[in-house]
RNA sequence: GCCGGUGUGGCGGAAUGGUAGACGCGGCGGACUCAAAAUCCGCUGGCAGCGAUGUCGUGUAGGUUCGAGUCCUAUCACCGGUACCA
């Protein structure tokens, strides 16, 4: 053994890194020992490590490789703690590309699929990412969907899934829904047409049911980031106000509004309408100018975004409500903001309170009430009250108030303030904080809370309101009227209606051998797949056409993976392995999958599959893959953007970019800045070509170092060859070492200053990268440790038994070190030090010596006046005295005090001296 | 529009209220070489100075603190999400 190892590292000492040859080898060696798959142990901890799946879109890109980088780095890390880590990986194989694929290329979506996810497993694999491939699924199997479909009867046995009216974007061309993403500019992507809002019948879960229990459990997450936390808690949006009817003129129900701000209710001068409200389409019936305007609602997209950015506009329906505080008779309008499916569809305009109505108001000439104003104002109004009246207490806003004892008035100033004060309102924009009211009766100088109270006790005794808490989150949608998805698992029958498919008829199979157009679902054109008998009454039915949106798949793969084979959803060993330890992909999931995930989970759990409340306890989002861009200016004003690869960079005499230049033709090429790489800009780098070139050891440690997880990571081709560089001298360092004949122990007796310096950064570098990795997930800064840590092995030039004991020491801590990162470097590296062969991750993380950090003396900073002048040595035993006499003793010090008097001196131990003076 | 994030040398970034720029890239100078590549050594925020050193400096404008890149207020720019892209 020792012979042969000796002969290998000999070797390797004389070949150099050989990237490729140490990759295949020790991926070879993980393969033959099955060296990540695992199984259920209930005498270890667990640790189950998940990065989100992909989407099979054809090769592995840079995001892929920086998502699973971290859950590899992670896993093995925790490996290495002893724990019995789970690291899987599936496919999320439905989903919209692959049927543009189809109609580009003319194959079938699932012919599409099948070889994408071929090609991507062997990317996969090629990286050297430990992960158990027993368990592998792709999402658009029947042997995975078959179980979504099952819990689907279930919710609609619940009556947690139920069918409802909802508008999609239609295109009027190719007669199909179209996605938010295939609507430009309010066009149809492929035909141009004008894209319309049209209502169609589709599935609905009741993820309102549980938005309570999800805003709630947001608190029991602290290993999420507060940004997914807030974001999240502003998306549910839980907020409390009042229900208020309006009697209109002609109507026999009442016009009700939702709103959080009852106590502007006087200032409300008009109502805003949704143009589906059924009130705006009565009166459109005898106006023929609503009815247009009606009409032209209806053009464009319904995405959030586009409503919200457009121009606000509105009609007079010419319907009048009746205010029910003051009787007046105020304007119903359609307006374009309000939301048809938020709310009721209506609000109350308050514009002096509210700036988009204010707006409105302006716009439309209607009228501006204040209502509301702040305390300096209210303290004006007051004393104006009180000058009139004379009389202590008779006035009920001084009483509400409690003003009796204000006895300096100016009268000329409190009105100029209350003038100035309303003038804005009207003319510059609306008051929108609370404050406390005026112009309100009975509710003169209440603050907010008082009014709601006061305004909910009046209208629910009256019986024309109600409290009411509104959510901003929506039943999640889950039809989509396309081809490649799940089938939804629904029979419509014309006696029964919609019944859900029985189990035993499960799955309802999506047939993959299909041609396809484009422009209609196989299914939906198939009149044979769709005929089917009713399971109630068994006579004639038909299937639903429509599939399931794809976070569904992507909304409980986590708990499949731990039960594979499993006759149900999942089985007992869920129990084990759940809730997932953490949870690694992009913060562009933040909101959508991250809820849908996460509501997912808490119906499986109370449908008794699992007991956890929640799917994952760690989330870690990390960010783009960016790239700079290059291109030049076509004749036609379009541009030719031109790969990264593809051009050389020129530099003035102080490094600084002045221009590109092509190296196919040397011609210069325009930059055009740092994005997210995409085929649009033609700045992706192929991580296969990186590879290929420089090994996965290399590509994962720069993808690692070059910028910290969650933020954006602009990929560098001279960086990756630092990172190579690294990997040369660090295989130089060992194999260089490992010829010396024989290997001695440390003694911490025997060292000299020298060698106990390097042991000291050896295992002060311990001590970093374990907390980097393990506890920070701060990866660029615990490399950069270790790279601090060869610079100095480099100069430690001792050759006596000692030095190379401490060195020995260093290098095998450094090869366990940077296993996570650098797997296969390691696997090697391991043995060359004259180990025997081993699955690295079995073999213990290492430990800090305390004994090896003590120093014998410290560097503080000392200021004067908070600015640094000098440093000094003190001993690490140093009193605060000691430290403040030899900073107070420093040359430069003693200059900056001249003629100052010192009058404090902090000392913080360790790091600081401060003397300010003056 | 709304919600969330980011902003530090020529570039990627470090600094967990306590010496701003660790580490890497790029650049400059040198060694080795017939030469080049590779490798090794040294220097490298701006300004002033031979130098010691001084001074300015973390998007912008204020504030809190003995001390702010870090905390607070306002503001600008860019990025992500915005419910049918995944």
């Amino acid at each position: 053994m020792q012979d042969i190892q000796d002969q290998g590292s000999h070797e390797a000492n004389e070949q150099g890194y050989q990237p490729q040859a140490v990759e295949t080898a020790a991926q070879a060696y993980w393969r033959d020992h099955r060296a990540y798959e695992v199984k259920e142990d209930a005498s270890r901890p667990k640790f189950y490590c998940l990065s989100m799946l992909p989407y099979p879109s054809g090769a592995l890109h840079m995001g892929h490789v920086r998502n699973y980088t971290i859950g590899d780095v992670i896993s093995r890390y925790q490996r290495m703690q002893g724990k019995n880590v789970l690291q899987p990986m599936g496919w999320d194989a439905f989903g919209l590309p692959a049927e543009n694929a189809a109609i580009k290329n003319n194959t079938a979506p699932a012919k599409w699929t099948y070889q994408n996810i071929e090609h991507m497993r062997s990317q996969l694999q090629r990286m050297g990412f430990a992960y158990d491939w027993t368990r592998e699924f792709a999402t658009c199997r029947p042997e995975y969907y078959r179980w979504e479909q099952l819990m689907f009867t279930r919710l609609m046995k619940k009556g947690m899934a139920y069918r409802k009216n909802a508008v999609v974007n239609w295109d009027p061309v190719d007669q199909t829904v179209l996605a938010n993403e295939q609507v430009v500019d309010g066009r149809g992507w492929r035909s141009g047409a004008l894209v319309e809002k049209r209502e169609i019948p589709q599935w609905f879960l009741k993820i309102t049911d549980y938005a309570q229990e999800l805003l709630d459990c947001l608190d029991t997450l602290p290993g999420w980031p507060d940004a997914v936390k807030t974001m999240q808690r502003n998306w549910i949006g839980r907020s409390e106000g009042l229900e208020i009817h309006f009697e209109v003129d002609g109507e026999g129900e009442p016009l009700t509004v939702f709103t959080t701000r009852p106590d502007t209710l006087m200032g409300a001068t008009f109502i805003s309408i949704a143009g589906e409200h059924p009130l705006a389409i009565k009166a459109a019936q005898d106006n023929p100018k609503l009815a247009a305007f009606l009409e032209e609602l209806k053009h464009g997209g319904v995405s959030e975004a586009e409503l919200e950015t457009q121009e606000k506009r509105g009609m007079d329906t010419g319907v009048e409500a009746i205010h029910p505080l003051t009787g007046e008779k105020i304007p119903v309008f359609v307006a374009n903001f309000v939301l048809w499916g938020y709310g009721t569809g209506a609000v109350m305009a308050v514009p002096g309170h509210d700036q988009r109505d204010w707006e409105f108001a302006q716009k439309y000439s209607l009228p501006i009430k204040m209502v509301v104003v702040d305390r300096a104002v209210l303290d004006a109004v007051a004393e104006i009250h009180h000058d009139l009246s004379k009389g202590v207490g008779s006035d009920p806003l001084r009483a509400a108030l409690g003003v009796g004892s204000v006895d300096v008035y100016d009268i000329p100033a409190a009105v100029q303030l209350i003038e100035s004060f309303e003038k804005s309102i009207q003319e510059d924009s609306a008051f929108t904080e609370r404050g406390y009211l005026v112009n309100s009766g009975d509710f003169d100088g209440m603050d907010y809370n008082q009014a709601f109270e006061a305004m909910a006790a009046r209208f629910e005794r009256e019986g024309t309101g109600v409290r009411r808490v509104n959510w901003r989150l929506r039943d999640w949608g889950v039809s989509r009227q396309r081809y490649w998805g799940c089938p939804i698992p629904v029979i419509y029958c014309p006696t029964c209606d919609a019944v859900p498919v029985p189990e035993d008829q499960l799955p309802v199979v999506l047939p993959e051998d299909v041609a396809f157009s484009g422009v209609q679902s196989p299914i939906k054109a198939d009149p044979a797949w769709r005929k089917t008998t009713c399971p109630q009454c068994g006579g004639a039915a038909e299937r639903e056409t429509d599939t399931f949106d794809t976070f569904m798949e992507s909304s409980w793969y986590y708990a499949r993976y731990t039960s594979p084979g499993a006759n149900d959803q999942v089985d007992e060993r869920a129990n084990y392995w759940l809730p997932v330890d953490q949870y690694i992909g992009g913060i562009e999931h933040a909101i959508l999958h991250l809820l849908y995930f996460r509501f997912y989970h808490k119906l499986m759990r109370d449908a008794g599959l699992v007991k956890a409340d929640e799917p994952a306890t760690n989330l870690l989002c990390q960010g783009m893959v960016i790239a700079e861009t290059f291109y030049r200016d076509n004749a036609d004003g379009s541009k030719d953007w031109i790969n990264p690869a593809d051009v050389e960079i020129d530099r003035d005499e102080k490094a600084r970019v002045i221009g590109a230049r092509s190296k196919k033709d040397g011609e210069p090429v325009k930059i055009g800045g740092t994005e997210k790489m995409s085929k649009s800009k033609n700045n992706g780098i192929d991580p296969q070509a990186m590879v290929d070139k420089y090994g996965a050891d290399t590509v994962r440690l720069f993808s690692m170092f070059a910028a910290p997880p969650e933020q954006s990571l602009e990929w560098s081709e001279a960086g990756v060859e630092g990172m190579a560089r690294f990997l040369r001298r660090f295989w130089r360092e060992v194999t260089t070492h490992a010829s010396q004949p024989d290997h001695p122990v440390v003694d911490p007796a025997a060292l000299d200053a020298g060698q106990k310096t390097l042991r000291r950064q050896v295992h002060e570098c311990i001590q970093k990268v374990s907390d980097d990795l393990g506890r920070r997930h701060s990866f660029n800064t615990a490399i950069a440790a270790l790279m601090e840590l060869l610079n100095a092995l480099n100069k430690f030039n001792d050759m006596s038994e000692q030095g190379r004991a401490v060195r020995h020491e260093a290098l095998e801590a450094m090869v366990l070190l940077l296993n996570p990162v650098v797997p296969h470097v390691s696997h090697t590296l391991w043995q060359v030090l004259g180990h025997a062969e081993a699955v690295l991750e079995d073999q213990p993380w290492p430990q800090v010596d305390s004994s090896a950090l003590v120093r014998d003396s410290l560097t503080l900073a000392v200021q004067v006046n908070g600015k640094l002048r000098g440093t000094i040595e003190v001993a690490a035993n140093a009193s605060k005295e000691e430290a403040e006499a030899l900073a107070r003793a420093h040359p430069q010090v003693i200059a900056f005090l001249e003629g100052l008097t010192i009058r404090k001196v902090i000392v913080v131990p360790g790091k600081i001296v401060n003397i300010v003076a003056g």
